[in-house]
DNA sequence: CGTATAATTGATATTACTCAATAACAGTGG
DNA sequence: CCACTGTTATTGAGTAATATCAATTATACG
């Protein structure tokens, strides 16, 4: 399928909005949209001709997978995101679909070409790489350093953050993303774990759980202290 | 001091690197030399001039502080290497002298036009990024999942790699860039630890110790069976 | 040489993991 | 609609790993 990129919701905040109508066309020339279904690859570790995309909307991981066959999340995308290492000759990680996604993709050719044409394309790639290596900072600093509760806290928080409209304000009700096998793998941490922490968050009033996936944030305040981030 | 292209240990490798004599004489008018001591800091988080820079010599290392004052040593620096968010207003975390360095420093305004005049600096900086978002990745891996045996070896694998001269294969003895502290910090584990783990990696007959910071690397591939990456 | 800092070593406590069983749930086909 | 099956989540008991606390030893520095 061609790109329509009239109608793209992500028109306005994915990298390709810097360019100019006309470039912007010239892009899609060489794109195609794709929908992948939950569990879906797009492409695997080791991949020679993997691709680049941008994500228009659902949710992507990032994972890698050790000898063991162990897999490991070391990232989420979400709408506008993009994803793909134009100068690695190979992927270096798993990238899955979370839920049903639909992306704008890219040979790697083709992207390679349009950074060398469209410089406001490359500083716009340039500001999201730089983005995205702060968020992986960060949740390093939470692997590293935190408790199983900090992490899962800290996780809770951002992932109401990102459900939410305002960038500022958490969503007060938001569905995990995640299953607990995810979560944990994410963390460092076992399903158990993450299932007893879960608990014992509940029991001490900071959220409620709505189901398998609903979360309630009861005491948002409280999650953030437990999370060790500055208080606001 | 004004910078001397000419003689710079990493005129060919760092990201000026890209730039035309002529275009690169124009962005050193913008930039100074400056040289830290070990411990000096180049930047704080928070600063909202941080300026941009790159490691000419020595060694840097990039790290975030909780609210109690723990440090967290999130990434190293080595020569060649570009430090600095342009694009965020204030910087988010500290970046501290490991050994005296060297440093070509500009300021974060400079930087931005910089990377609008020239093209290929920015291509050449998305590049560095995403290959610094690529480590950061492989440490968060390793820092999820792994025992602190299978850190340190991954670590210590590191580091030799880090001391070659040839990119392949690492060093048979090096000089730990860092104390036991910072390493712990950097593997989110406790001193003792570290310590620990190095007299059984030690005892196991993986490594030898030379002095206090001196490493031999005895037996290079059970190092790397132990770090849990692929053998080869 | 004496003092401060960094590293090692030991004993104990805590946390999260492992193994195992049970429970909730979703999807399928009768 | 309900039983059946596989998957995902919860809960429990015991264990292993690492953190913590405390003491000692090495090293560096003035």
């Amino acid at each position: 399928m061609n790109l329509t990129c009239e109608t793209c919701p992500v028109r306005d905040s994915a990298a390709c909005s810097v360019l100019s109508d006309k470039e912007r066309d010239a892009l899609a020339q060489a794109g195609r949209t794709r929908v992948l279904k939950r569990g879906e690859m797009l492409f695997a570790a080791g991949d020679e001709d993997a691709a680049c995309a941008t994500l228009v909307s659902g949710a992507l991981k990032i994972c890698a997978t050790d000898r063991d066959g162990n897999e490991q999340i070391l990232a989420l995308a979400h709408p506008s995101g993009f994803i793909g290492e134009m100068f690695a000759p190979f992927a270096h990680h798993d990238v899955v679909a979370l839920t049903e996604s639909r992306l704008c993709v890219f040979p790697k050719r083709d992207m390679q070409r349009a950074i060398e044409d469209y410089p406001a394309l490359a500083r716009a790639l340039l500001r999201r790489s730089q983005e995205d290596l702060h968020s992986t900072r960060s949740l390093l600093e939470l692997t590293a350093h935190g408790s199983a509760e900090a992490r899962l806290a800290a996780l809770l928080h951002d992932f109401a953050r990102a459900a939410s409209d305002s960038p500022c304000h958490p969503a007060q009700e938001f569905e995990l993303p995640l299953s607990r096998g995810e979560i944990a793998n994410m963390l460092g941490l076992t399903i158990e774990t993450v299932s007893r922490k879960l608990g014992e968050l509940e029991d001490s009033g900071a959220i409620r759980r709505k189901g398998k996936r609903g979360i309630e944030l009861v005491d948002p305040a409280y999650l953030r202290m437990l999370s060790g981030k500055e208080e606001d």
